[in-house]
RNA sequence: GGUCCAUUCGUCUAUCGGUUAGGACGCCAGGUUUUCAUCCUGGAAAGAGGGGUUCGACUCCCCUAUGGACUACCA
């Protein structure tokens, strides 16, 4: 690797950035950072019809949260030296070069509208705007130059497409996928500038920017596999070929059922998020699901995304970003699309949780009961959070893990009292709760022994004993170990709950 | 339809010609436990099919099948 590493992530400001385009943005800056190269951001919104407001904030937003920092361009510190980075503000930039292509003869103006070109698709089966069949369209091929400087001059909308040679053999090195070699007269004229916005199209912005912006990796998703032999010949045709960049095209994160690429309704139908952050559409008002939204920390999901199509060769599956960016290399990124296995993604959450400190876990959890209008002592907090976290894949799970903690159970799960509230027990509870009110203070270990004494003097069933006053305690049967809960409670509040549970069941 | 890409347990994957084909998620069983969960142990589970090449193929080549992407004045 010879030259300057520089990557860039290039979506289109068209809504919620898709967790597939998450992915290649992380790909792209762990390849920057294990290189010591730049990672930049550039925004594509050279359709202006498919312009989304807000998405641009929305993908800035979603890759800071994820740590996927940006060096240069949109959403960077400071501005860069190859500035502007929306495309749609290039435009002047774009005008050289679609007449550079022009005058070359390597391009053509054509003045067919969209209905011409839908009715010779309908009335040639296949049709494909090439050498074969430009001679019978309207373009500057066909028209001599008078004609074609009138109808311009008459404000006629035109595009100017690439006049490309057929019967060549065109070749792309891929990093991921070795050489491909598509023949040119597969491919169509496309069109690389419209004149109705002044605008060009993703193919030539591409090309532009990448050159102009010194890109030396085109690190991006398989989608892009087919019009890559078209990027390259665009490189020829600009005179650029020795400053062309390497591409590696990334296999597709695809339906976690049946197949076919992931897609935003997957996430409806399947119940996960498919974006980053919430998103609500303006124009549709629809909204979607985030992974922050729903509880996941960025370190899970960026984990999580990260060994769905690369992996480091060893049996580790926890990578901080630090470590990623180690181990990461493309030639470790597998050739195969990747089914988006969310329970793997839980998984990863859930060993997040119970690696993070206790500290960091209550802080949280604090905000969430303060939504919940519950204000109680940190240190109390603290002890909770070390007592359910681990049956939690999520933070926003500990709620209804610790719930009964802060709120006593209105109603009882009705087949544990089947189970478990039998005829003699509110007598035993009865007497549970005189047990408990000679214990000075209610710790836990000290509780435990006392009420297992006194079920032992007493050759009750410990199971049917112990049981019973999880349910007057907790209403379900689940949560820690049932001394902890009472200690945690303290003594008023736990005979509460049992005598309350006597008179209700 | 055409072009291109891909194909190892249900899923993510390891293997870069010689392995009892390994790990992880999930699943099942057992253990720990007063409950749920966690945790621990164990288990079931894979090279799409057919031809080659080779002393030897999951691994290299070809064909078939299957899946996917692309095929817009979208990116």
């Amino acid at each position: 690797m010879d030259r300057k590493v520089r990557v860039r992530f290039a979506p289109s400001p068209t809504g919620a950035l898709h967790i597939g385009g998450v992915r290649t943005a992380l790909y792209n800056f762990l390849f920057a950072r294990k290189y010591g190269g730049d990672m930049l951001l550039r925004i594509e919104d050279t359709d202006s019809s498919r312009f989304v407001p807000g998405a641009e904030a929305y993908i800035v937003e979603a890759l800071s949260w994820l740590g996927i920092e940006i060096d240069e361009g949109i959403g960077a510190k400071t501005s860069g030296k190859h500035a502007p980075y929306r495309q749609s503000e290039r435009k002047a930039i774009y005008k050289q070069y679609v007449q550079q292509l022009l005058d070359a003869g390597l391009a053509y103006i054509a003045f067919d509208t969209p209905a011409d070109l839908e009715a010779k698709r309908t009335e040639i089966p296949n049709f494909q705007y090439d050498a074969k069949t430009r001679t019978i369209m309207t373009n500057s091929l066909t028209l001599d130059s008078d004609e074609v400087e009138t109808r311009i001059k008459q404000g006629e909308q035109y595009v100017v497409r690439i006049k490309i040679e057929p019967n060549q053999e065109i070749k792309v090195q891929d990093l991921i996928r070795g050489e491909v070699v598509v023949n040119a007269s597969v491919i169509d004229d496309k069109v690389l500038f419209k004149s109705s916005d002044e605008l060009p199209t993703y193919h030539l912005a591409n090309v532009v920017d990448d050159y102009l912006m010194e890109i030396s990796h085109v690190i991006r998703g398989e989608e892009w596999l087919p019009s890559a032999p078209l990027h390259v010949l665009l490189y020829q045709y600009l005179g650029w070929t020795s400053a062309m960049p390497q591409f590696a095209h990334l296999p597709l994160l695809l339906k976690p059922d049946g197949n076919g690429k992931l897609s935003k309704r997957d996430g409806d139908r399947l119940g996960f998020p498919v974006f980053p952050l919430n998103w609500k559409d303006p124009k549709t008002g629809e909204t979607s699901s985030g992974y922050r939204e729903a509880g996941y920390f960025p370190e899970a999901v960026i984990n999580f995304l990260a060994l769905l199509g690369w992996n480091a060769g060893t049996e580790q599956e926890i990578f901080s970003m630090t470590e990623l960016i180690e181990n990461f290399s493309l030639d470790r990124v597998s050739k195969s699309g990747a089914k988006f296995d969310y329970e793997k993604g839980k998984w990863f959450n859930h060993k997040y949780l119970q690696s993070k400190s206790i500290d960091e876990i209550t802080d949280i959890f604090q905000h969430i009961l303060v939504e919940k209008d519950i204000i109680e002592d940190t240190e109390k907090v603290q002890k909770i959070v070390k007592l359910v976290r681990e049956r939690a894949n999520f933070v926003t799970e500990l709620w209804q893990q610790a719930s009964f903690f802060f709120v006593a159970p209105t109603t009882y799960d009705a087949k544990t009292v089947q189970k478990r509230w039998k005829e003699e027990t509110p007598q035993q509870m009865q007497a549970l709760i005189s047990v408990l009110e000679n214990v000075p203070d209610l710790k836990s270990e000290t509780t435990e022994n006392i009420v297992k004494t006194w079920i032992s003097e007493n050759e009750y069933n410990l199971g049917a004993i112990m049981n019973a006053f999880r349910l007057c305690l907790v209403g379900e049967p689940k949560g820690p170990h049932i001394f902890d809960i009472t200690e945690l409670l303290g003594k008023e509040e736990t005979i509460q709950r049992i005598q309350k549970a006597i008179i209700t069941i």
